[in-house]
Order: structure tokens, then sequence, then C-alpha cells
DNA sequence: CGATATTTGATATGGTCCATAACAATTATC
DNA sequence: GATAATTGTTATGGACCATATCAAATATCG
């Protein structure tokens, strides 16, 4: 039973119905909105990779609400310690942020004194990144918060071999799409 | 946030060394001016989910050129076809966009004459949306173009079964991540 | 009935993210 | 040493998202 496909092509204004119909022929919910059919949109991959996305940056965001990390504030820590002595340029190539965006974003750690520019003696162009002992520390909260609060979440979603197909798949749409 | 479509420009450096570095052991690519090691980033769900839906919006805007097609106006179409005299709220919020957002939409699809806006008899506050005769022809070649050149890349990287898998996945993450 | 509240489409506006051009300082290249 | 290229930065515009607000139409309720 297909919901509410009434309408065909002119359903609606052929009639010369004053109103008060409202063809009641159906199953309703509680409201009685009836539901839309999503249709082929729920096996495009864009679309659904799309609101998968949304909603897993905004766990996350509700996870790291005691520190205040956005996704791409904690990509950069993971990055720069990972890599430390890198430059603003190699760094945000690496994560796919323009330059200039980067430097908004860098200020802000910087200013939080999560991460600190340094003037680098070989070239005295560019900087020099590094985590401050303070970023260091609350990199490794996040992810603490991270891995049972975020990642854990998956796990139980998915179970753990599916959450690492997921992981895998993804990433090979990432690199190779 | 992370990632946006422009190329790595591989600056070509040659490695010297300005200072000692201690990258251990790396396959690294032909040029390599020293690759950044993602390190646990390449397992961050959001970070591997917002890289795999940028590259996929990419290349659904390359395969709906010749259609000047966007996800979000595809999809659109997709939900109005499949559901004929729903009203501008009812097919926004199916799509999680915000009613002001959604009239700009709107009006460049009209403009083109893809879909019409028909003031509802019953309601005249609401506009019944349906798709016009070109509409649907454009949206019958779009399904084709998604269908040959975009979802079938999947099953040239995946498979048939991690593929819908993978769709499975998202959209069980969509819902109730 | 009529006063009030609600809904619908629309406008205006602000925020965030993304992309390009341009600039000063520094370095590389020839 | 003149010119080109690179680095961080600013300025700016576009795309997308969110909120407040409005007029018209409808719903609700005394």
């Amino acid at each position: 039973m297909t919901v509410s496909k009434t309408a065909e092509k002119s359903s609606e204004k052929s009639g010369e119905a004053t109103k008060g119909r409202k063809d009641a022929s159906e199953p309703q919910g509680p409201g009685s909105a009836e539901a839309l059919q999503l249709g082929e949109l729920s096996e495009q991959l864009g679309y659904v990779l799309k609101r998968a996305q949304l909603k897993v940056f905004e766990n996350f965001l509700r996870c790291m609400a005691s520190l205040q990390l956005t996704p791409a504030q904690f990509s950069v820590l993971l990055l720069v310690e990972k890599n430390p002595g890198r430059n603003q340029t190699e760094i945000a190539s690496t994560l796919g942020i323009l330059r200039p965006n980067f430097v908004a974003l860098l200020d802000n750690l910087e200013s939080r004194d999560l991460c600190a520019r340094i003037r680098s003696t070989n070239d005295r162009r560019s900087h020099i990144l590094m985590l401050t002992d303070k970023g260091k520390a609350v990199l490794a909260r996040a992810k603490k918060l991270v891995a049972t609060k975020h990642e854990a979440r998956l796990n139980d979603l998915l179970g753990q071999a599916n959450r690492e197909a997921l992981i895998a798949m993804l990433s090979k749409v990432a690199s190779e799409f």
C-alpha cells in the first residue's frame, strides 16, 4: 500500500468542489500530515552521503561542546600533532583548506593558546606550526571524547566490522571516486 | 570543513634538507615534497565522510553539466515527481531545506520551466508544486545520466554488493546517528 | 459572527564556509 | 642583481544556512 500517491497529474484543480473534501481514505498517523515518498532519493549516493555527514558533524559538535572544538579545528590539531614543524601551507593544503581561509582558523587556535606560529629560521617567510602544552592536553581530551562518545556510537549502530568496512569504503570513495 | 576540491599543487621542492626530518618509512609519491602523515585523521568518521561527500558532489556536477542541475535541484525534481500536488513547505521540509531558502531554489527551477507553482484552490495560501513537461523530460535525462555516469561509478569502485551495503549503512547513519 | 492565533510563501539580513585576486616580505632563479 | 616564485595575509564576493518578520489566507475559539 503506497501511502498517498493520490494525485496523478491535475488531480487538484479540475473539480469544481468548493472545499471541505479532504479525501480521507488512508490509514493516517496522528496529525495526519501524510509523509512524502522519498522514492529514488533514498538510493541516491550524494543525498544519503550528505545527510549522514550532517548528522555526524552535528553529533561531533555536541560531543565536543565542552572543549569548543569544531571538526576542522580538531583535524588541524591532529595533523599538527602528527606533523610538528610544518608550515601553514603544508598543513592547510593537506586538509584541503585554502591558505587564505586557514588564517582565521589558526588565529582562533592561537588566541586560545592551543597552537603556536613560529617564524622559521630557515625561511623567514613561513610560520612553523606546533601545539602548545595546552593544545596537547586539549587534544588528548578531545581524542578521548571522540573515541568514547562519537566513534563508539558507530559501533553501537553498525558493529565493529561494519564500522571498519564503512570507513574503508568512504576512504576509497574519497580518494578514488 | 577541511577539504575542498582544489587539487594539490605538489610544489616541487626537491628533497635536500634544510633540516633533519624524521620521516621514517613511507612509500612516497613521485615528486614527493614529503607528504604529511594523516595519522588518526584517516580513521575519523567525519573527516572521511566529508571528503567522500565533496568528491561525490563534484562528480555529480560534472555528470550533470549538460543539464545544469545541482544535487539540490535534482533532489527537488525527484521529490516533486514522486509527490505531485504537494506545497512548498512539504517538499522543502522533507529535504531539510528551510522555507526561506527554498524560494530562490524554486524561482530558479520555475524560471527554467522545469517546475510550476500553482495556487491551491483548497488553501489559497499555498503553492502546489508540479513538474512541467519539460521538467519531466529533463528529469528523465538526468536520471539516466546519474545512473550511467554517476552511480555506475560506485559499482566499478566497490562492486554491486558493497555499493548497496554502503548506501544502507549511510542511510542508517543519516537516520539513527 | 468576530477577535486572535496559526500557517504559507516571501523578503531581509546575518553568519559561515569556500574561492579568487592582490599585496608585502622573503626567497629562488637566471 | 633583476626577475620570478613562495608565504602569510587581507579584502572581497559567492554559495549555503539560519532567524526574524511580513502580508495574505486560514484556523481556532469565545
